[in-house]
Parts: C-alpha cells; structure tokens; sequence
DNA sequence: AATAAAACATGACAATTATCATATTAAAAC
DNA sequence: GTTTTAATATGATAATTGTCATGTTTTATT
C-alpha cells in the first residue's frame, strides 16, 4: 500500500500542510480501496467517521428533496477530500456522496483528522480556506438558481464541467453524467434538461457522441442571457 | 469604551474560546462604532480588512445578479460574527453587507485575528466549526431554491425568521423587512412575493399591522406543499 | 398640512418551466 | 441475438412565475 508521505495527491488538497511525521501516522491507520461506479460512499443522515482522499475518480455531493429529486450541490474529483465537514460540525452528513466514477480512495478515520486539527494550526487553517472557498462558491450557486434561467443555469454548469475537471482526447467533456445529473445539477425536470440540450445542440454550442458531450462553442455558451 | 473580556456577547461566538491574554490584546485595538440602518457596511469587491462582532442590530449579506436584482445570501445578527470569510480566504468579498437595523457592532483589524487563528486552534477549530454550519445551512438554500415553489420558500423564510430573530411583545417578527427583502430572500420578483403574502393573509396564516407581520399559523405555513 | 416619493397592492398578460403521454434509441440481461 | 429495461427525445398542455401597467397606501420632505 501507498504511503501518504510520498503521495502526489495530497499536494492537492489540505493534507500538503501536515509535517512528515503525521503524514506517516495517518498512513499507517488509513485504508485505501476502489469505489465501484454508482456506489452510495455515504447518505444523509449517516455519521462519516472520516475523511475521504480522492485518489481517482469523481463522486457528486447530493441531497433529498420532497418531491423526489436530488440535488447535486458539488462534485468532488481526484485530488480533494471528502467529508470534511461533517468531520468538523460532528453532526451526520446532510449530504449524499455518491460515485460517478469507480473511484480509488484513502479512508483516514476521524480521530486522526480531528487531532491535527486540534495540534497543527496551519492545518487547520488550511481547511479553513477550503471551506471559505466552497462557501463562497454555494453563495454562487445560491444566487444562480434564484435569478437565472434553466437555459442559463445549464450553460453555466456545462462551462463549469468544461474548465473543472477537463476533457478527453476527443475533446468530450471528461465527466460523463447522465441527463438526469444534469437535471440534478441545475434544478429542473429531467425532460427541461434534455430540451434545453437539443436547442444548444441545434444553435451548434454543443455537440454529443452518445451519451459524450463535447462544448463547441465556449464563448457562445457564455453569451447566453 | 467596553472591554471585549467582560462583553456578553462573545459568549454567542467563536471569541470565546480566546484566552483572557487574548482577549485584552483585542480590545485594544478594536474600535466600536454604530451603523445607521441602511449603510452599506462592506460592497462586493471590497477589501474587508477585519472582522465585526455584532453587539446589537441585523445586516443582511446579499449578492447583485446580473439582472440587477440582489439576492440575500444570509442574515447576521446580534451575537454572531460578520466578514469572518473573506478574511480567511484572503480574497475580497462576494457579498454586500447593509445594515436592516441600526447596529452596534465592534471592528476587530485582520491582523489580530488572523494572529489568533494561527496560534489558538481552540479558536480555529470554532470558526471551522462556523463555517461548517454555514455551509450546511447554503446547501439547504440551493436545495429550497432549485426545488420548491416561490410560496413554499416564502412560507419557509418566515418560519426561518420567526424561529431565528424572535417576535417583538405584540408577535409581530422582531426583524422588519420590506417586500423586496422578502422577495430578495425567496429569489423572486418583487410583486411575486407581495402576492404571496396577500395570498397567506387571506388564508389566515399570518396577519399584517402595516409592514408589521405576525405569524398567525406556524403550523399552517409549515404545511404549505 | 400639503406635496412628493417610496412602498405596497392587484390585474392582465407573457414567458418560463413542469407534467404527462408517447416515441425512439441505447444499454443490459438473458 | 433477442428480449427487457432504462435512458433519451419530443409534443401537448397545464401550472408557475415574471413583467408591465396602474392604482392605492404609507412614509418622508418641505
């Protein structure tokens, strides 16, 4: 098994901020497994009795609505951690993590964390700004779906994708979501989605092989009003 | 001018996990000032240089949409802690801060508390902790926004008020808004929420004495699908 | 107190979005 | 390879919400 110390990935995310020797600590008590695709890692309501460091892979932070739908409020990919709030307020996630990915994953458990928190300042600062910045982004995302439109918001979360996590060869977006994600993502029907994907279709912003989006015309995306 | 080591309402905040050392070291540089209802306290893009602790008053926290509506993101009030984010991320700020009320508020310069979280992790595990439920909280806003019916959020955002800020001796919600506010909290336009409001009024569930609004039915408005 | 300016209110209509029905295509299971 | 199932697609229609017009009330100003 791996070791933290020598990780490249923790130079990603807050875990860069810990000394040598509680690297060596927390990768002596971490398990590393694979997440197959599709697989609930935890959902509301469950206590997370630790951190998760994104080796591989991508999984969507989602939650519950009334009606039915899921909303996905953020997307946590290779590099990052996730569950660190719930760590932190030592309440039960109100959020689902769900894989999009098989994902490759360190499980480090609670106490660890939650002891460099406590010893390590610049640690704990660290994660300070993680969540300061995943603040600042709900505050974003808060104000989109209050005063944009469906066709707006979808452009924005195509765009989003597009400069977040990266394309493939063929310059199809790298995260393959269904229509239904996307629908999850912006917060409308299914069925909205799929339309509004047509017409971007249609106007040439977008072009799909299967399943596989590939953004044609960025600037013609960002132009939507 | 008061001290920050005898004031009550730290009690209310993160600052009471600093130590008595720490505390006086603050109260020497604060300053403590009152702000007329109406100011703008800080504008998006700003620098805040600090941080202020609320001693008596609301602000709200909103953010300018490009179709020149302002959506309020959340509302600080007596006891909490306000521009605690952009300290920390070192970035200007995304939101705008106005004062509801006439507040009484102390500013504590960057650099003293920026001290402390780096040296107190007591202190900065508090405001991670902060944080963490201010986030949750965001992610409960996306979900109401991307989901429910402008006259279920409404109905929420008075329930939220009413159990949050209380109610003045005569019942009326101790918070005055006007029907923009309340628009600008539910993210709708302005004449959607008055409409509304006339809607709950003629249903019995609250009652108005001129901008004045009393919940007549906390359990009405909760069963509002 | 008279006037001006906001804020509140409501109607009429348009635009957006959701829902239901029903094809069509793609993927999974046998 | 065929059957079954799930995902994508599109039309028709209803429900929700926004916009513009206009009137009323409240609040501020002189």
């Amino acid at each position: 098994m791996g070791k933290c110390e020598q990780c490249i990935i923790k130079q990603f995310n807050s875990l860069k901020s810990l000394t040598k020797d509680e690297l060596v600590r927390i990768s002596n008590c971490k398990t590393s497994y694979t997440i197959k695709k599709g697989t609930v890692i935890f959902e509301e309501g469950d206590a997370v009795n630790g951190v998760y460091c994104v080796k591989d892979g991508i999984c969507k932070l989602s939650k519950l609505s009334e009606n039915g739908k899921d909303q996905i409020v953020k997307m946590v990919v290779k590099g990052q951690l996730l569950g660190q709030r719930s760590l932190i307020s030592d309440e039960n996630s109100n959020l689902q993590a769900t894989a999009l990915n098989d994902m490759e994953v360190c499980f480090i458990p609670k106490s660890e964390i939650i002891m460099d928190l406590q010893k390590n300042p610049k640690f704990s600062f660290d994660v300070l700004k993680d969540m300061a910045h995943d603040l600042r982004e709900a505050d974003d995302i808060i104000v989109n779906m209050a005063q944009k439109s469906v066709r707006q918001r979808l452009a924005e979360a195509l765009i989003y994708i597009h400069d977040s996590f990266g394309v493939n060869p063929d310059g199809t977006l790298s995260v393959l979501l269904s229509r239904e994600d996307f629908a999850n993502i912006v917060g409308t029907a299914t069925e909205s989605a799929i339309r509004v994907l047509s017409q971007f279709k249609k106007e040439g912003l977008i072009s799909t092989i299967g399943k596989q989006i590939k953004i044609e015309s960025l600037d013609g995306l960002k132009r939507i009003e």
